[in-house]
DNA sequence: CTGAAAGCGCTTACAG
DNA sequence: CTGAAAGCGCTTACAG
């Protein structure tokens, strides 16, 4: 492997002015500048990203914290992610919380000991004080595919849009009994659907008939449990909107056990659909949502965040994705 | 962050008598020991893998070269690697070759550049050249959940077995024309689960119906082209195995079209399966296999051969785990 | 516009 | 058993 040094003699010039012509960090005669690129050319150098981490104090590595990876937008997301930040040369460490607070906490602290230059985070949001101040001590943090009002940038969907077009959906195909299997409205997303969920039951005058625990609610478990108590409390249901895909497959398991046809008896669908879904027996109508783009686009924004010199950080910025709706069978 | 020299100082000695007592890389006095132990406790110092990297000309990451991870084993095992490449304060770079050649060349020549350490690999078995070089240069390199002879560490499932035993459950149900879905021989597992196959339907006198092209094998719509095949040629087909689960989904939705029912006219079930299989509207009988286990091992089984110095390297392992049968619906 | 020097935080021959 | 010195490959004030 060459080094600076190899180009700097090849160039006859010092190797800070190698530095220099490949930073573009001052000055260089073009004559020069020339020479120095025609060195890296023939001896293809590569800086050694190790030593430049070490003199700028950084590591070229950015955290990725996510609840998990199986069966979830957030597998889908985590690989958009890292294939972005191996083309702007980073490499990446992911930590699954399972969404439990503790683990987060353990992740952040693990991640915030100096082993990576920033963070793309899907937080629980009951940790919001130390991620603030993991923050305030310089780290780079960007959220993605979750949002919390917390002075951070983030990279999201319109999960308010996905819940509120999903019922309206629904509606317009007769539906005048529309349950939600939600999650905790501690979390943004969730949080969104409830909202948008409630805007539509309102326009509609419709009767809102809905599960939100505060429990592990991305779950094939939790959608068949949900589906359950719905049923029992409205036997009228005629249709049901899943947070995410596993619950609606939670959701069928439950239907088929009442032994309720979808989306004859019920229509059931999904408000953030993934491959997954549409490859169901019975394939899954969903609003679906660009989760590739979201997680390159973050990484794009924390990788910005990380290189802007420490006195002109960009300011604060939110992007959201809107959804789109995918008619498959269950509704 | 404390450095080496805070600690040094805090202990009353030189920064090199840390680092030797930090490594254990030469006698130091027990009593300095303990002072450099205390200081280092005290300030709750860590090392900075950079710093250390650039010394030692290593990285501390090692790059992770899978086929993809969408709905499939991989990418179970792709969490747990980096968990456990984490534990051992690796950073990690997936690279997905989508089981294309020419991508996963352009993987492997990225991440032979100098950019990690290490590679942990489930080739295509096309480029095997590229590989073996990359390794005679030093490269570290272990190969996991496929393997090829081609004079690396591998840690891999038993395909063969998955196969073998998955054909006489079948036939113990009084399956008599037991089909099997298989890809490309070209590839380790493929040809492992082959040869089990045709090692039972020797044994128990059956005849051989199966579907093995040279193409995009681990996907929904070859499971579903292949059953589609396979039942016009071989109308009298009373199970069918699917190499992995996707395939499974596929067969269902062939079956389904066809108008016949699993169990009940089909038996079917997966070589390989996991998670999802299991969710199903029609839960997935599968052989299953340990990839979280094989993983972490492979990572473990990399760091060493990483770690060791150039004249003692471990000589090379082949690790298999044993597969295990789960009834479920479909078969 | 460019060179010489110092230093990021560590490790490892070299003396003693 | 331990210290002083050199150096991994880079960047950046400091002179000029």
């Amino acid at each position: 492997m060459p080094t600076l040094k190899d180009v700097a003699k090849l160039a006859n010039v010092d190797a800070s002015t190698v530095s220099r012509a490949l930073n573009n960090s001052a000055h260089v005669h073009p004559e020069t500048r020339k020479r120095v690129f025609a060195a890296v050319e023939k001896l293809s150098y590569e800086p050694n990203v190790l030593a430049q981490g070490l003199r700028k104090g950084k590591r070229h590595t950015i955290g990725i914290v996510v609840p998990r990876l199986q069966l979830t937008m957030f597998g889908d997301a985590v690989q958009a992610a890292e294939q972005r930040a191996q083309e702007l040369g980073y490499a990446t460490i992911v930590c699954n919380t399972d969404d439990d607070p503790k683990r987060e906490r353990e992740c952040l602290d693990r991640l915030g000991n100096g082993f990576v230059d920033g963070l793309i985070i899907a937080a629980t949001g009951k940790n919001t004080r130390a991620i603030q101040t993991l923050a305030a001590g310089g780290m780079s943090i960007v959220q993605f595919l979750r949002r919390d009002n917390i002075g951070l940038s983030s990279v999201t969907a319109d999960f308010e849009a996905c819940a509120y077009e999903g019922a309206r959906y629904l509606a317009d195909k007769g539906c005048r009994h529309i349950g939600l299997i939600n999650g905790p409205a501690s979390l943004g997303p969730y949080r969104e659907r409830l909202s948008g969920y409630r805007r539509a039951m309102d326009e509609l005058g419709l009767e809102e008939i809905l599960v939100s625990d505060s429990l592990q609610a991305n779950s094939f478990e939790y959608g068949y449990r949900s589906t359950t108590r719905l049923l029992s409390e409205h036997p009228e249901l005629d249709a049901l909107m899943a947070a995410v895909d596993v619950q609606g497959m939670g959701a069928m398991k439950a239907l088929r056990e009442q032994e309720l046809r979808y989306p004859e008896d019920v229509r059931l669908m999904s408000l953030t659909g993934y491959l997954v879904g549409s490859l169901l027996e019975t394939p899954m109508t969903s609003m679906e949502v660009p989760t590739e783009e979201i997680s390159r686009k973050a990484v794009d924004t924390l990788v910005e965040l990380i290189d802007a010199p420490a006195d002109k950080k960009p300011s604060r910025s939110s992007l959201v994705f809107p959804p789109m709706l995918v008619e498959r069978r269950s509704g």
